[in-house]
DNA sequence: TCATTATTGATACTAAGTATTGACAGTGTG
DNA sequence: CACACTGTCAATACTTAGTATCAATAATGA
């Protein structure tokens, strides 16, 4: 098994300017929350929660949170992830192009990642399908090199499954 | 681009009794709130939401509907899809191995298919991707060709659309 | 038949948002 | 600089998609 990053070679960590030039870029305001959500952002390294945001912001209404959090997905530096129960969880993205997201069902530590076979894998089908492609989802679900070190008990890993699966 | 089906071969119509015999094999019950549902999910032909069911069925309480999903699920006869803006959608299993979903959507019909194209990629993140990989979640978004007929017009599908696109 | 154990439905609760609204703040123009 | 215009704010209520609890009931095996 490959240990290789699968980060993108022309990936860049996200600070708190970056972010709010996205959002100016998007046609946005510059206010107080919006810049009290981007710090705070760009300060942490993982994954999270809508409502985690909220919590930690307590002076943001959370309808602040939510329409700041879909403004910056629409601005195009975060991500909403879906994990393996459907739950969703926010990263901000590094690269500006296409990718699609590792997660780690453990840790819910968030990787982009991209690979020729899937864009391969896409051609085909978008000549394959009938009627017009116009979208996709696609996660890859793992247990990450440091989760594995810390768990290798081999018990079953205690992690929220989706009840109903998709085979 | 192709119009040839892209479902599976081996594909069989779920019929209400072997749905309920999954449920049995999957050593449930045999209730009759289960049968209630069973007939009625035999009935329909396209995907459908846990509250289209709960309304449909009336005499049966929401917590044995869900319920009832999620057995469904566990036993290999349903499936539950993820829309483009996040929201489930059931519809029934016809084939009983690995595939993936093609949803329409405007009409929201969900097709089963399988391609050497994705094994192929799966089997390449296998590999390179570090950790170990525990599972994935694909969906493919496409308008199908009825739909596609009947909205020719090039104008903008109003279709609810995930606001923090994953790229 | 009877005891055991799964299942049910009512109700209350949670998670993840969205809609509404009146107040307020940024900004572009004059 | 002042003003008005419109975007943005926080609070609140509501929605969707479920899950948890629990006493009452029904299915099954002995």
């Amino acid at each position: 098994m490959a240990t290789a990053s699968t980060k993108s070679a022309s990936a860049v960590m996200q600070t708190e300017s970056n972010i709010l030039a996205a959002l100016e870029e998007h046609g946005s305001r510059m206010t107080w929350p919006r810049r009290q959500l981007a710090r705070m952002l760009a300060r942490r390294n993982d994954s999270f929660s809508a409502e985690e945001i909220v919590a930690a912001l307590p002076t943001l209404g959370r309808a602040t949170v939510y329409r700041t959090l879909r403004l910056l997905g629409e601005a195009g530096v975060l991500c909403k992830t879906t994990m393996p129960d459907g739950s969703p969880r926010y990263s901000l993205d590094e690269a500006h192009h296409h990718h699609h997201h590792l997660v780690c069902v453990v840790c819910e530590r968030i990787e982009e990642f991209r690979h020729p076979s899937i864009e391969r894998m896409l051609r085909a089908m978008r000549s394959h399908v009938e009627g017009e492609l116009v979208g996709h989802r696609l996660e890859l679900y793992h247990r990450c090199a440091v989760c594995r070190e810390s768990d290798q008990g081999g018990g079953d890993i205690h992690v929220h499954r989706a009840r109903v699966h998709s085979h």
